[in-house]
DNA sequence: ACATCATTGCAACTTTGTTGCAAAATATTT
DNA sequence: AAATATTTTGCAACAAAGTTGCAATGATGT
């Protein structure tokens, strides 16, 4: 069985030093539950962390498995929480991702796996996003 | 059957007036036969027209149906021709994409069409994009 | 508590994207 | 073919997003 580490420990489990910074960042990602944007994070936390740092640690949490990208089709990648299994250099979120137009709510539908999919002659996959847009079902009527 | 409109019949038939910017950008995309971000428009006809329009003209290809989207998780979306089948304010665009880590092109790969997703309740999708990244055809060893 | 090493904030800068408006180009009418 | 109406473009000015170097601060292990 298997308890859900703390803010410290996820960062001590991936070998960064414990900064201020750090956990009140990883912190935000806990509590909202859904993915976040590099905006979303410097509105919640502007007077305290300066704008450089939010880019540094982000940056950070994907090199090293804590979190991963979504990607968009506004010029705005939203970030999310790994599972326990993704470390540095090896992500294994093979979940698929749902965008609400309505409230913009990102969401990890981690119940829900990418497809494999074959590919022409020649190419080859080293990774594979899904992104499905629409309503989701706090937004419908 | 069915001919390849000319660059100024695309143009007409999405009732838009056929101005230089837009016959040169639109043969951009015809020439290269991939996907195109606003940086690699701007290099190859950065003397002759502004940003702004480079912009401003992107954005109406899309709005009429001329060209599609393709999500990025680097903040660099890119912009692809669509089929005839696509008009303003409906794209038919089913089809998954492929990005090369090494050469960088974006394909359209038409044969293969995005996978049907079983959504949880309440959840309604709109569109799906399926990006595939990894090593091309021209770039394997 | 000290020394070492990593992280942060700041400043300065580059790149990317937006808006209003006058000038130029295109389309439409006469 | 000229005149008019409509659209599009370029420019300027700006706002927002992202990057880099470096000195100061903070974290870690002994
Ligand atoms: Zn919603
Ligand atoms: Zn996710
Ligand atoms: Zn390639
Ligand atoms: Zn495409």
């Amino acid at each position: 069985m298997h308890t859900k580490l703390s803010i410290i420990d996820t960062l001590k489990k991936h070998q960064l030093s414990v900064t201020d910074a750090r956990k009140n960042i990883l912190s935000l990602f806990s509590e909202s539950g859904n993915a976040l944007a590099h905006a979303n994070i410097e509105k919640q936390s502007s007077a305290e962390f300066d704008r450089v740092t939010i880019y540094r640690t982000l940056q950070t949490f994907v090199e090293k498995g804590i979190i991963h990208t979504i990607p968009s089709s506004d010029n705005s990648v939203k970030y999310a929480l790994c599972k326990d299994e993704c470390a540095a250099g090896h992500h294994h979120d093979d979940h698929i991702h749902f965008i609400c137009d309505f409230c913009g709510i990102t969401y990890c539908l981690d119940q829900i796996t990418v497809p494999k999919i074959k590919l022409p002659n020649g190419f080859k996959a080293t990774q594979t996003d899904l992104i499905v847009s629409g309503t989701c079902n706090k937004c419908e009527q």
